[in-house]
DNA sequence: CGCATTAATTGTAAAATAAACACTTAAATT
DNA sequence: AATTTAAGTGTTTATTTTACAATTAATGCG
């Protein structure tokens, strides 16, 4: 077989960072590494791409290898190819992010992986360069957020109005008139409003509604305008 | 010194697609191959990550060898690895796109790659998945420009209104109508009108223009909208 | 030299969208 | 029954976007 022979190769790993919110207050998932170097600090997920593997693929099992989770919302981000990221030796990694409902495996993780929600607002100081990505990836996630319904990947499939708009309050670190956010959610008609309310948050209880998959998947990539001033993006 | 020993390691290339705009036409530089696989077949410039470079270096490297520029407008764009996307040997591609100002050397290009200013409407036949790149670039050139500043880069120094209006149909396939055009971009504060007048184009002539650079940086990140509908990226 | 041609330039009114703003209501608790 | 707490809801104003066509500058031709 013919090769292009005289070309240096290199190590490829995929970084996920996964993103969690439980109706509070939005998380990362993180682990304290388990190997050399830098065992025990804290850490993305991450992983070798394997020689019969595409990087979608090794995205996808390095995700399910932490979360259990098939389907999950994924999507590649940047790839780091400093020289030295990697002091042991070069490795270029190709990062993702994933938006995950944070309660369909809250207590499965911690115990195989030694894996952790930790807010957003508290992240430890992490290994290589990974305090980068997930830099990097608070501004995707919010730029994308701006335009695409993404958020909703973060959410259980019923979720209340005031759960929704905590979410974007939480990703743009702003404060939204509710008056308006309502009105504005509504009128995208990916919502439908059901019957039963969430008594948890309040007395009163908050009306449950869920997303019209319909238009949910036919105007993903519409661009749907939820986010007041979109030039709070801009850092 | 230490190393993973187990992993496999890959082949890193960096694509590059280029853009350019001669005041008429978008157009795309490719070359024909020099060498096999796919020997004298149309291909995006390319070239294998080296082990002292970064990704960006790389990307840099390969175009100046291609147009002999240096700090042109680059970024990357996606990483793609599907396992057998080289037929050769497995090889992760990052890939890059670049606007250029498309008269800083029309010449010296095809003379020393054997590469082509082809308008983007003509694409010939590409090896493995560079179509799919080019696809993917055309979008993301769309999706950048419809909120950030990003066609001037294609621009020589002095341009026109119609010129430059003129670049964003051609980007985004669409006709604006020139009164609101002119009102948007020049509500922009971006544009500095000079005195004199291109004559190429008409009997009257064109002002020409040139971007406030201090403004044009401080504003790249803001979201600058010149594109009267944005649900126009959806493709 | 005046006339015809061609593309550049410019403004306004109507419609749509976004922003500002506060009271009422449902349900639980005391 | 009264109190507490958060959910839910509408209107007015300001801003932005859209639709739409006549005038002007310069050239070349008759």
């Amino acid at each position: 077989m013919l090769k292009y022979s005289k070309q240096t190769r290199f190590l490829l790993a995929v970084d996920c960072i996964v993103f969690g919110f439980d109706g509070e207050t939005l998380k990362l998932l993180l682990i304290k590494r388990a190997f050399n170097p830098e065992k025990d600090k804290w850490s993305l997920m991450g992983g070798f791409v394997q020689a019969t593997e595409s990087l979608d693929q090794a995205a996808n099992r390095i995700l399910k290898q932490l979360t259990g989770l098939e389907g999950v919302y994924l999507e590649q981000m940047y790839s780091f190819g400093e020289t030295s990221r990697d002091p042991i030796e070069r490795t270029v990694s190709v990062s993702y992010f994933a938006l995950i409902d944070i309660h369909k495996y809250e207590k499965q993780i911690s115990a195989d992986f030694h894996a952790e929600w930790v807010p957003l607002k508290r992240i430890p100081k992490l290994i290589f360069d990974h305090q980068e990505m997930v830099e990097l990836a608070k501004k995707s996630i919010r730029y994308k957020a701006a335009l695409h319904p993404i958020l909703f990947e973060l959410l259980p499939s019923r979720f209340t109005l005031p759960q929704l708009q905590n979410l974007y309050e939480s990703v743009f670190n702003a404060s939204i008139d509710k008056r308006n956010f309502s009105k504005r959610v509504l009128a995208t008609g990916l919502l439908i409003k059901l019957t039963d309310k969430d008594k948890a948050g309040s007395k009163r209880g908050a009306f449950y509604y869920q997303l019209n998959m319909q238009k949910y998947y036919a105007n993903f990539q519409a661009f749907i305008n939820i986010i007041p001033n979109p030039d709070s993006l801009q850092n």
